[in-house]
DNA sequence: GTGAAAGCGCTAACAC
DNA sequence: GTGTTAGCGCTTTCAC
């Protein structure tokens, strides 16, 4: 079981096992990939050769000649992130289950140079198709710098009919997370906003909408990264506020900060604000209230990604699907202390 | 400015670039190279004809003749887990930082057919080497079948003098942890315990060290997987038992599930029960009470590994390092109720 | 500096 | 079924 040919170190290649089952290379090809039948004998050969030799086939080779990849780009913001995390996991799990490989860049930033530079590595990878999270402003300005020549689905963010797309339905679901706040006898809702692929739409503009349909003031939205640390200052700051009663935030952990930041500055939740996340991040049950939030399926936005550039890699056109989130309604929510 | 060469859609080559540039093909390739100085003018005309036709180089081709893929392959269980999470974010920082891309397979069990999966899933990849995090047993399986010609590094677990390898000291760390816990007065510090590499390593294997030193029983520790969920069941359980007065939880996701569970089950936390995490989980200091654990920079794990293996592949040899996790003391222990 | 020639290790096309 | 012949699109000699 020697995994070298011949003396020298130098891996096996597709002609040293030829040579040893006493077959022509092509013979070879057709038991790796299946293409054709080859006799009983024969393909028993190759096979102990290929075990003697310890042969794998040069990926690079197979794919210059053949043409396929077998792996996918992904382009997404900071991996670290629940809503992305998890949608690189179902991508990854559709792809592996289909055997494709995932070839992940970051793009941290929608700075020109950076968005450029993921590109470039992107591009610079044998790939069949890429994937891009357009969650945030950069992922759509990483989705503009892509080829037209390349098949692409883009997952999440604002409709682009130009690709295959899916499309979380997060206005209504933010909308009437924001009415459910409202019904309770809340004079209005704060907004604690994430960065997004544009300034309104998604989760922030069902949260308009409730309030525009309620007759109520819209109250500016504060803006937030994604650290949550940031968000338990925000929170701090909303506690000197006693007009502060009820606050949707962007996310789970943004509103698990926010929450931190109301009880450090001797606020209770729900008693005195009520808080309200977006995702139903793991821990958001676990949380002490526990989060009313919307749960979004990022693991199936990852998989149907996958399929999706499946389908347009088979030849099919371009699709757009949809996913509700669903509202979880959990303790950190009530009506205000009075009326 | 078209993207293709010719009237066909057929992407252009390098030959079309020479042709268009009056040039011959090994010129055009030093340009992109820089592999050797070509006269200015040429080098000018080169370049005009390839924005002109929109060329990029087939990877595969380059990498077949360059014997460099220019990525990393990196093998991982669950992707969502805090730790697994951070890791490759670093590993991907410092890869990208380093013009390199990677390619990441989960293997989703210790299961032989699993693991086999995703190791060939890996090497049929052109990669010029693998990092494969060793924090579970399906990382060590993984580990195992890579063949021995392929440069590899091993990230956590158990040390292995035959890979180059980063450790993570979690040993003394867990060690002080639980001493700190007796220091406060109790009389044993009971532990929940996560799949890690081998049964008897690393923080558990801090936590029966600091037992055994102070002479104290060692209980049998309360096996659990990775989803907080398991770990608030396990929470209601040890909220029955009143000789559970300190709990050491694997991580820091599953000491917020056992703690749900103490307090569900009606024991108060840190005033009936202490309980302490380990990694600093960016939401342990946001909760209520604000977690006691030892932070773990995961991130550089990641990165230290891209570097190892970058060494390795410049021709030098195995290497170990090892990092060190720094305890964090929040509010979540306490010296028990009555002494 | 530059071009011609020769691979890299495979798969595809085409006879037989 | 199987071997022979051609590429895939680059980089790398090696003369000039």
């Amino acid at each position: 079981m020697t995994a070298t040919a011949g003396s020298d170190g130098r891996p096996a290649t597709i002609s040293d096992v030829a040579l040893l089952a006493g077959v022509s290379v092509p013979t070879v090809s057709r038991v790796l990939t299946g293409s054709a039948r080859v006799t009983p004998s024969k393909q028993d050969q190759v096979e102990r050769a290929i075990a003697q030799l310890g042969f794998r086939p040069n990926p690079a080779a197979r794919q210059l000649s053949s043409r396929e990849a077998g792996a996918i780009g992904v382009l997404t913001a900071d991996t670290s992130i629940h809503g992305y995390a998890e949608t690189i996991r179902g991508i990854e799990e559709e792809a592996r289950a289909n055997g494709t490989a995932i070839l992940i860049t970051v793009v941290e930033s929608a700075e020109e140079e950076r968005v450029e530079q993921a590109v470039e590595a992107v591009l610079s990878h044998p790939l069949d198709g890429v994937i891009a999270l357009k969650f945030d402003p950069a992922g759509v300005a990483a989705l503009r710098r892509l080829p037209r020549s390349l098949p692409v689905v883009a997952l999440a963010g604002a409709r682009d009919p130009s690709r295959s797309q899916v499309l979380l339905a997060e206005k209504e679901a933010g909308r009437a997370l924001t009415a459910m706040l409202l019904d309770l006898g809340h004079r209005t809702v704060h907004h604690v906003r994430i960065p997004s692929s544009s300034r309104n739409s998604g989760r922030a503009a069902g949260w308009r909408r409730a309030l525009q349909d309620a007759g109520r003031a819209v109250p500016p939205p504060l803006d937030t990264g994604w650290d949550p640390r940031d968000a338990v200052r925000l929170g701090r700051l909303m506690a000197l506020d006693d007009q502060v009663t009820a606050v949707f935030c962007g996310n789970d952990e943004i509103a698990m900060g926010v929450m931190r930041g109301l009880i450090d500055g001797g606020r209770g939740v729900p008693d005195d604000v009520s808080v309200v996340g977006f995702d139903d991040h793991p821990l958001a049950a676990l949380w002490t209230p526990a989060l009313t939030t919307a749960r979004q399926d990022f693991a199936a936005l990852g998989r149907l990604g996958v399929r999706l550039l499946r389908e347009q890699l088979a030849g099919g056109g371009r699709v757009c699907r949809s996913l509700e989130p669903s509202l979880v309604l959990r303790g950190s929510a009530s009506p205000p202390r009075s009326g």
